[in-house]
DNA sequence: AGCACGCCGACT
DNA sequence: GTCGGCGTGCTC
């Protein structure tokens, strides 16, 4: 028996700082009582940093001459125990970042700074003495009915209105609390602190599913005592979200916590009503618009076990889950679930990790699933549940694509577009015309034949440097100059890609001065809530849309009877291996936005390549037929899921420090890769440095270095060996630089 | 990452 | 004569 006496025991430290290594510390003066997973307060260097302990070496194991005491421990009970302390060791050593960040960025900011676990109450409203004599004096309104109800005993704040389904409906919850806060002005009720609820679920019937969804739902029931991801495959509108409330009902009935990750934009307060009327318990939301105050109170009522159902972004994918029964990641292929900076983890993947340590199904939805999950699931790992019946009668668009080589634009829009637009308009409907801008490297595109600038060596657009004058090629680095005339046709319509929205906007208003035009993207709607609050004003009347990303989901729009697509072509000859998948996701979406039940919508698509196999595809066979084909084609050129990458990106004042940087990179990552050799397998193959997508920004140029290797397992030994020395360099302090596994915005 | 220590230019 | 530039070294 290991000798647990904490004045024999050192606190090995988790610090917050980006050094690949743990700190030890003599235990803390107030001999306070330290367990593996608290937080204790540490100083380092001149500095007082808050840490997480990992480790209780016994002191006989460890010189301490340099030891210094930690200052105070800050959790009597551990904050990471069990499963999410393993798991984020395990992120940890996936991505490669330091475990100290890794705990940190698990953290909501108030605890990161050492803030004491917060108190976890719920707020209920009662009346007073007062109240109960005053009642029938009242006059009648919304304080009264609130007071009628208030008799029958002190109400849970979140359940004020009288039909659950009201909560955070803007006009039910906000006008019930300003009831409550009127009787409280009188005198008449109180706000009171209450434990958080205990009550069983009380759930209520949805509509009777249809057949796929109960052999979905079975399937799920069937496996629900054990790890087991499941892909749930289901078009647009085939009901999804029932097959969730299901699963999740019948977690809450064995009284287990259930976890929902939804893409940013997809946490509406539509979704929460819909949950929260249909499971009886509260449903906590996690996402980025929350004080710190609020995100803390709910990481806490999670580690108490006291949350039940939780609905967040990708960080919620950290919460403490003691009693896990059921992970749901909705919109399973949306981008929002990879971090761009700081720890990169994959939302997803690292949920996938996570189910499988607390041993839970996992549920990944989507209507166009990411080719990583569908070649889980043809290959077996992933059961593969279909939804192929829309709800209701509900008719997919008609869509229609247009071809626009040698058609005059104005403003990116042909004149078929437009007429398409004024017929819509006409009929009383409304427009959305869907400018598809999303970060690509600009191509460069033949206006009159279609052609596009492609590397002579790679399977790959070249994209446009140098204000225009110069194409490379993000492969292999090969330039040439831009050509003066078409290659193929002659003609000298040769054009980058791109009118922004706003020049379409602007056209718009011009050309149908009567009807409102609306442009809705990151400029006009950088706020939260922006979007609902704009489209809300826009109302159901006829009127045109003019939006990016933002607009391919969330809001219903019931009166949208025609979505016109443009800027499609970059798309299709991307640089980036990545772009066809997320253009047939998008097209799809975007798609499923046009029309109700009662009335078929129209989707056309403006392009220079009416005969592209993508589209042809999409078109024809839907997105599996358009999958199936791509994963075809990623096989083939060995990208994933068939090979893993990893990405080195450095930028720095002057070019040369940052490729400087990234040719060390190359050849420390050359020379591990010759050590491994002896253990067989095809090599790492190595691309870079090479121009980042935006080579300059803020004034600092950006280079990158990416990894590719067939097995996994070996692209980590290599980063592995390779990155002390990497971190040792000289070079490496010359530069911002970092490591991002499983990149998935490689231009 | 911070922060301290340390050795070279334009200012009270 | 000093204030401050950022190179480089370290953090239990």
């Amino acid at each position: 028996m290991p000798d647990r006496r904490p004045e024999n025991r050192l606190l090995r430290v988790a610090v917050p700082v980006p050094l690949p290594r743990l700190f030890d510390y003599l235990p803390a003066d107030d001999g306070g009582h330290v367990q593996v997973g608290s937080r204790v307060r540490v100083p380092f260097g001149s500095r007082e940093l808050v840490g997480v302990v990992v480790e209780l070496p016994a002191i006989a194991d460890v010189d301490t001459a340099s030891l210094k005491p930690a200052l105070e421990i800050l959790d009597d009970q551990p904050l990471f125990a069990g499963e999410l302390f393993d798991s984020l060791q395990w992120l940890g050593r996936y991505t490669h970042a330091p475990i100290g960040e890794i705990f940190a960025t698990a953290l909501p900011g108030p605890l990161r700074r050492g803030e004491p676990l917060p108190d976890t109450h719920d707020w209920a409203w009662r009346m007073t003495a007062a109240g109960h004599a005053g009642l029938a004096d009242m006059r009648p309104g919304r304080p009264r009915l609130l007071a009628e109800r208030l008799q029958g005993g002190a109400v849970n704040e979140a359940y004020l209105g009288p039909d659950e389904a009201d909560q955070d409906d803007a006009t039910g919850a906000g006008a019930w609390r300003a009831a409550a806060r009127t009787l409280a002005q009188r005198g008449l009720a109180e706000r009171i602190a209450v434990p958080p609820s205990q009550a069983a679920p009380a759930p209520r019937q949805g509509p009777q599913l249809h057949a796929e969804q109960q052999l979905a739902v079975d399937a799920v029931l069937a496996a629900r005592h054990h790890f087991a991801p499941f892909l749930l495959n289901g078009v647009t509108g085939s009901g999804k979200t029932e097959v969730y409330l299901h699963a999740i009902g019948d977690c809450l009935a064995r009284g287990k916590q259930a976890l929902v990750l939804v893409p940013e934009i997809g946490l509406t307060p539509q979704l929460l009503g819909r949950f929260r009327a249909r499971l009886g318990v509260p449903v906590h939301a996690l996402h980025s618009g929350l004080s710190d105050g609020e995100r803390t109170r709910t990481w806490a009522a999670c580690l108490r076990g006291e949350a039940r159902v939780v609905v967040g972004t990708r960080s919620a994918v950290f919460l403490p889950l003691p009693d896990a029964g059921l992970i749901v990641i909705d919109e399973e292929h949306d981008g929002s679930f990879k971090q761009l900076d700081g720890i990169r983890y994959h939302a997803r993947d690292f949920a996938l990790v996570r189910a499988r340590a607390l041993d839970v199904p996992i549920l990944l939805g989507s209507a166009t699933p990411s080719l990583e999950s569908l070649q889980n699931a043809v290959g077996g790992r992933y059961a593969h549940l279909r939804l192929t019946r829309r709800a209701g009668n509900a008719r997919p668009p008609a869509v229609r694509v247009l071809d626009v080589r040698k058609r005059p634009l104005q403003a990116g829009l042909s004149p078929e577009l437009l007429d398409a637009v004024a017929a819509a308009l006409d009929a009383d409907g409304q427009v959305l015309v869907f400018k598809n801008r999303r970060g690509y490297a600009p191509v460069l595109l033949c206006h009159d034949c279609g052609w596009s600038a492609q590397c002579r060596q790679c399977d790959a657009a070249m994209t446009v440097h140098a204000g225009g004058r110069r194409l490379q090629c993000h492969h292999c680095g090969a330039r040439r100059p831009t050509p003066n005339a078409c290659p193929d046709c002659g003609g000298l319509a040769l054009q980058s890609q791109g009118a922004g929205t706003e020049r379409i906007e602007e056209f718009l208003r011009e050309r149908f001065p009567d009807v409102p035009v609306l442009r809705i993207d990151r400029g006009t709607t950088s706020r939260r809530d922006a979007l609902e609050t704009h489209l809300a004003r826009f109302g159901d009347t006829r009127g045109i849309l003019v939006g990016t990303q933002m607009l391919a989901k969330g809001h219903d729009l019931p009166n949208l009877t025609l979505v016109a697509v443009v800027g499609i072509d970059e798309g299709l000859f991307s640089a980036d291996f990545r772009a066809p998948e997320k253009l047939a996701q998008l097209l799809i979406q975007v798609a499923g936005r046009a029309g109700r039940a009662d009335r078929a919508g129209q989707v056309v698509l403006q392009t220079h390549h009416p005969e592209h196999p993508l589209l042809d595809s999409l078109l024809n066979g839907g997105y599996g037929a358009f999958a199936s084909i791509e994963l075809e084609q990623r096989e083939a050129a060995v990208f994933p899921p068939f090979a893993h990458l990893a990405m080195f990106r450095a930028e720095a004042k002057q070019v040369e420090l940052a490729d400087a940087f990234l040719l060390l990179v190359r050849r420390a990552l050359e020379d591990a890769d010759r050590t491994l050799r002896a253990a067989a397998a095809p090599a790492l193959e190595l691309s870079g440095p090479l121009p980042a997508p935006m080579p300059r920004r803020a004034g600092y140029q950006r280079s990158q270095l990416l990894l590719s290797a067939t097995a996994r397992a070996r692209l980590h030994r290599v980063l592995q060996q390779a990155l002390p020395v990497i971190r040792a360099s000289a070079e490496a302090r010359r530069v911002r630089w970092s490591l991002d596994v499983d990149p998935v915005d490689l231009y």
